[in-house]
DNA sequence: GTTGAGCGTT
């Protein structure tokens, strides 16, 4: 195995890292030792001494093409810290660095999971890895004083803290969660600050390919893309301002145009995107909705759609939030997922309601979250839903529809407007996710104008259905429980 | 002497 020399700063000591078989680093690996870091850069000699950044990839470091060699390589840490650094030392006018203060609030940890052995000092110990740490304690029997397993500590500054959220943690040779204690659930409000909506995914943006892209503009601490896949992606940053500088604007990531907004909270049925769409599909809007990232599609899935409910209950807090698009409650009726997905499809395109019976009343709508999961039967699983096969299925029933509705009606609906999110949320097709983007709902319902970002039917097309879940994978080969990290948030964060 | 999702004897 070959060793790479790492040091934080220049001159700075020296850590050897290892590599992987295939000569990569792990961004995980670097980031074991040097916790925020974002890249790695060098000396380049055959460049008179100048910096050279390495190419990161996936979370893995590619070596220089003659190699890693002996030279040292530094870390790179997002500007933010610097920014924030210098803020530190250059600013302390009131209002912003109140602001600052406000949002940046330490509050303590509990540490779920810890071996029985670890002690206070151990605790304390790891952590100090991230910053300064103020506290530390572990709950113990009172009598035996054996160790209950969990514990408290508190980190003396935010940027630690956030780090610290961001992970798990190994500990004492157990993976371990760190989550803001229920006694305390006041971070909310700084959470959705530091989180945006990312809307315009394809389903080939990994979870990594948002962090690398995204980290360029400062640490990303979370990155978390709904499953089943529905075009849309949170990316969480440490720093808020980062975050709030980025919504509006249009990127491009491997090739696909996304555009970033902000996260809107969870499980409110009264959202400001869900009012104004409430608006705008009208009263005698049958989707019952409470308004909440809906688009009306002018006609129902079924209850049984596969993507009510889905796979949610295994995350209790998941609740689609109304945010299920196709939580379209109105009607539709217990009915195979496949028709009544021909059915969205149909409407989707435009060609009206298709006899799913999207205009019967009926369907509670689901304005809590929990409406989905519990209108579908407990024994229903995703397969037994048929989604595996009703995915193949997607393009037959779009040709399908096609030659219903010709291509003319395709057209106007292609321009898919600039969407905000509560329209990126809710427009969505369980055969295939690019749909939405593309088709749209019918205009009427559309918000106001947008550009026409792109017209990827053809792209949709031809797409395979790859069902790649990179992410989720268990780092510890300890049989503890999966990590569960991340699913905290469900539709909107 | 065991355990493994949770929520803090101040």
């Amino acid at each position: 195995m070959s060793f790479i020399q790492v040091s934080e700063e220049e001159n700075d000591e020296i850590i050897e890292l290892p590599c992987e078989d295939d000569g990569t680093l792990l961004l995980s690996t670097l980031s074991a030792q040097f916790p925020g870091t974002s890249g790695l850069k060098y000396r380049n000699p055959d460049s008179g001494g100048a910096l050279r950044g390495v190419r990161l990839v996936k979370g893995r470091f590619y070596p220089p093409d003659a190699g890693w060699g002996n030279q040292v390589y530094i870390c790179v840490f997002p500007k933010v810290e610097n920014k924030r650094k210098s803020d530190e030392q250059l600013e302390n006018s009131t209002a912003k660095t109140k602001r600052m203060e406000s949002i940046h609030k330490c509050s303590d940890l509990i540490v779920l999971g810890l071996p029985w052995k670890t002690t206070e000092q151990d605790l304390k110990q790891y952590f100090e890895a991230y910053g300064e740490v103020l506290m530390a304690q572990v709950k113990k029997d009172p009598k035996t004083g054996k160790s209950k397993g969990f514990g408290f500590m508190r980190f003396g500054n935010y940027e630690s803290q956030v780090r610290v959220l961001s992970k798990r943690h190994m500990i004492d040779g157990r993976w371990c969660d760190v989550k803001i204690p229920n006694s305390k659930q006041d971070g909310q409000a700084t959470e959705l600050n530091r989180k945006v909506f990312v809307g315009r995914c394809t389903e080939d943006l990994a979870a990594d390919d948002l962090r690398e892209f995204f980290s360029k503009f400062g640490e990303v601490t979370d990155v978390f893309i709904p499953k089943p896949f529905r075009a849309f992606a949170f990316v969480t940053f440490m720093d808020p301002e980062v975050a709030q500088s980025l919504c509006g604007e249009d990127h491009i990531i491997k090739g696909t145009s996304i555009h970033v907004s902000n996260a809107m909270p969870k499980n409110e049925s009264g959202g400001r995107h869900g009012r104004i769409l409430g608006r705008m599909n009208g009263p005698g809007n049958h989707s019952g909705m409470g308004g909440v990232q809906m688009r009306g599609f002018g006609g129902g899935l079924g209850q049984n759609s596969p993507f009510v409910g889905g796979q949610m209950p295994q995350h209790g807090n998941m609740g689609m939030g109304g945010g299920g698009m196709w939580n379209q409650g109105g009607g539709g009726g217990n009915r195979s997922a496949n028709l009544s997905n021909l059915a969205a499809l149909g409407n989707s395109l435009g060609l009206g309601t298709m006899g799913t019976g999207g205009n019967q009343p009926g369907g509670q709508g689901n304005t809590g979250g929990q409406g989905g999961v519990n209108t579908i039967p407990p024994t229903l699983s995703m397969d037994a839903l048929n989604l595996g096969a009703a995915i193949p299925l997607g393009s037959a029933m779009v040709a399908a529809a096609l030659g219903q509705a010709g291509l003319g009606l395709f057209r106007g609906n292609f321009q898919s407007a600039t969407m905000g999110q509560a329209e990126n949320q809710g427009i969505g097709n369980p055969q295939n996710p690019h749909i939405p983007n593309t088709t749209s709902a019918p205009s009427h319902v559309t918000a106001g104008g947008g550009n026409a970002q792109r017209s990827g039917f053809l792209e949709w097309m031809n797409q395979t259905q790859g069902s790649g879940d990179a992410s989720n994978s268990n780092p510890g080969q300890w049989p503890q429980r999966e990590v569960k990290q991340g699913f905290g948030m469900s539709v909107s964060p």
